[in-house]
DNA sequence: GATCCTCGAGTTCA
DNA sequence: CTCGAGGATC
């Protein structure tokens, strides 16, 4: 291929190639890493990756987010490279009844201060496959990625464009346009895929959304080639310029483009519509032809969608109206209870496996006590108050599609006259264990250390959001925790393998199931989490309340480990030094107590510092300063706000970055105050605080 | 003290 | 994904 001399690129040239260029390594990566034959040789591949990188350099500003020389060498474990959203791929909240609807457009219409009756609704169905997000620039697909965590997706731009409802290139004026919908199979598509797998002696899949995700993901390209995947686009991402000023207007426009929608989309003037049309799809569904598990419910009017924004994981203006989860009958063998890592004794049925809606299930969680009697968390009763027991026959559905639970207990069937009873059982196994007042868990409370919360201590230190150790996963740990020669029991041990390996006379090497090279691997991958950021280390010491986000406000508060350290030290008798740690924002007296608490603990504290010997810690990263002017700020809103609602200006402004407070101290940065108010402007006033009309509020929140 | 939202901890199967 | 419970707010 003939390409420009670089000095005569124009900037848009360089964008169209930077892009082609995107495409076409990660094309060869792929197809590299694949086991496939390179579609491009080695030479060629080293140039191309130089002359990105040449282009970069001359017009930096263009250079993409998912460069190839961001992509180093390797793809990652998976064999898919990763491509972070520009715009996060969130989920739905659900909605389980007609009453979940209403309460959603309530919801909606108190945000918003309007009627319930003045809002319009879309209503489509929820297609059950995986959602899929493709970017286009310039019309041209430059890549596609999977939901992932829905901030992080693999790339499977590739397998995308084996697929044929997927367009490569599409007629748009817009530089970028991110259409994301779902990748599914047909039944029919599915029955046959199903049929050849069975002929050709390979395995073949449970149900259509298995068959469509296993296809999407093959590392070999032209095996998605031969799976009849096809694409519904139902949604966007980043796009340069509006799609549409409504929901259907916007999908209208998908489909004008060329995309595959769905035909059952129909526009709602009322709650009664949508379940009007939900009973509609709900009647259509077997003869549908592909798997739906529901029905999408979104407010129509963009500029309401924006104004509503999001919660932690879920727009505010959209909801799943979920269609009865499938069940099944079996019998419950067997009540077992498994223990946790903070000492947690969990119940769980085992059940004869049994077959629901395309999937195997032979365990159900029973949560607690409580709920295998029948009752909620509150007392109430549940199943109308049926309690389980081993040996029943139960009905079994999974929540969510994911998590089997017991729905019903068939009384008529039951033969056993002894109900379940928590604490007998617990003293047969020998556990000694109480349950707190108040608390729905029994806990761990034996004089020593049971093996099995040291263990689950030992996969959470390692597990994902922790020390990520490559090649030390939960079969490892446990292995090594029982191992006479190279014990692991507890989180310093772990960067003390190799010293204590190569004092052995038998090397880990040696060993069945090891080798030199699998050996060298563990001990480079723990070495390299050496180095550890700080909020990682605070969220692997595993102490009860304390999670991830616990973990980053600490961390965030305190910058370096010995500062933390220095703190959470002086609590146990400095006032003042404990409450340094309950004002954190989002840290309460109890997070506060069980953090000072475990430290505090002899064994704790002793293994905690033992582990940080080993280590480099490194500081918080302080957040860089956003670019909009009420970021990081503390507002009060006060008097009448006539052009958003409270909820509604509370929601924006903190998804500005800034805090909102109900009353003026010396804390408050800015007062917005709308007619009427009264103390608080005035307070506001005494303190020197700027205050502020709403017309110069909604001027800052929109100048960005 | 009630209520909403978010986090933590526990859960299944491919 | 769901439940229980902590934290913030009114």
């Amino acid at each position: 291929m003939k390409r420009k001399d670089i000095s005569k690129l124009t900037v848009d040239d360089a964008k169209t190639e930077l892009a082609e260029l995107a495409l076409l390594l990660s094309t060869a990566n792929t197809a590299y890493h694949g086991q496939d034959e390179p579609e491009i040789e080695d030479a060629t591949y080293d140039a191309l990756k130089r002359r990105n990188a040449q282009i970069e350099a001359k017009f930096p500003e263009l250079k993409r987010r998912d460069s190839p020389s961001d992509q180093v060498g390797s793809a990652p474990a998976s064999g898919f490279s990763k491509i972070k959203h520009a715009v996060p791929m969130l989920s739905l909240a659900n909605a389980f009844s007609a009453e979940d609807v209403h309460d959603f457009a309530d919801r909606i219409a108190k945000f918003l201060g309007v009627t319930t009756e003045s809002l319009k609704f879309t209503a489509e169905p929820k297609i059950d496959g995986l959602s899929l997000a493709l970017r286009y620039e310039d019309g041209r697909l430059v890549h596609a990625a999977t939901r992932g965590d829905g901030e992080t997706g693999e790339d499977v731009s590739q397998n995308a464009l084996k697929i044929p409802s997927v367009p490569q290139s599409i007629k748009t004026r817009l530089k970028v346009l991110e259409v994301r919908g779902e990748v599914y199979m047909t039944h029919k598509d599915f029955e046959e895929l199903n049929k050849r797998q069975k002929i050709a002696g390979e395995k073949t899949f449970a149900n259509p959304r298995n068959a469509a995700a296993g296809s999407l993901r093959q590392l070999d390209a032209t095996i998605t080639a031969q799976r009849p995947l096809a694409f519904f686009a139902y949604a966007w991402g980043e796009t340069s310029a509006d799609l549409s000023e409504t929901q259907m207007g916007a999908v209208n426009t998908l489909s004008d483009l060329g995309f595959q929608t769905n035909p059952l989309m129909m526009l709602a003037d009322s709650v009664e519509d949508l379940i009007q049309h939900y009973t509609l799809i709900e009647k259509q569904r077997s003869s549908l032809g592909y798997d739906i598990d529901g029905v999408v419910y979104k407010v129509d009017d963009l500029r309401l969608q924006s104004r509503l924004g999001f919660r932690a994981t879920t727009p505010r203006w959209a909801v799943a109206h979920k269609f009865p989860a499938e069940t099944a009958w079996t019998r419950l063998t067997e009540i077992e209870i498994q223990v946790g890592r903070t000492g947690a004794l969990s119940p769980v049925a085992r059940l004869e496996p049994v077959n629901v809606g395309g999937v195997v299930v032979s365990n159900a969680t029973l949560h607690n006590e409580d709920y295998i009697k029948g009752l909620d968390g509150k007392g109430n009763p549940i199943r109308d108050g049926k309690d389980i027991r081993e040996g029943d026959l139960v009905q079994v559905y999974r929540a969510g599609d994911v998590i089997p639970k017991v729905a019903d207990v068939d009384l008529d069937k039951r033969t056993n006259d002894m109900p379940f009873d928590f604490a007998q059982r617990l003293s047969e196994l020998g556990i000694s264990a109480q349950r707190a007042e108040g608390d729905a868990v029994w806990r761990y409370a034996g004089d020593h250390p049971m093996d099995e919360v040291a263990i689950e201590g030992l996969k959470h230190f390692v597990s994902r959001q922790a020390f990520d150790i490559e090649g030390l996963g939960a079969k490892q740990i446990e292995m090594f925790y029982y191992d006479p020669d190279l014990p692991v029991k507890r989180p310093a041990d772990i960067f003390t393998l190799q010293t204590r390996d190569d004092q052995n006379l038998t090397k880990l090497a040696n060993r069945s199931g090891w080798g030199k090279t699998s050996s060298e691997n563990l001990f480079r991958a723990i070495d390299e989490k050496r180095l550890i950021p700080l909020h990682r280390l605070i969220f692997a010491l595993g102490i009860r309340h304390v999670g991830e986000i616990a973990a980053k406000l600490l961390s965030q508060t305190f910058v370096s480990w010995d500062m933390f350290w220095d703190v959470v030290e002086k609590a146990k008798s400095s006032e003042d030094a404990r409450m340094t740690i309950e004002n954190i924002d989002g840290i309460g007296p109890i997070v506060a107590s069980s953090l000072i608490d475990t430290c505090h603990s002899v064994s704790a504290r002793e293994n905690i510092l033992d582990l940080v010997s080993h280590l480099r810690i490194e500081d918080a990263q302080i957040l860089a300063p956003s670019s909009s002017p009420v970021s990081g700020k503390t507002i009060v809103f006060t008097g009448t706000l006539e052009k958003m609602t409270r909820a509604e200006a509370k929601a924006k402004a903190e998804a500005l970055g800034a805090k909102v407070s109900g009353s003026v101290s010396a804390k408050t940065d800015m007062v917005v105050a709308g007619p009427g108010a009264g103390s608080k402007a005035k307070k506001a006033a005494e303190l020197g605080v700027d205050i502020i009309d709403e017309d110069a509020w909604i001027e800052m929140a929109n100048s960005k």
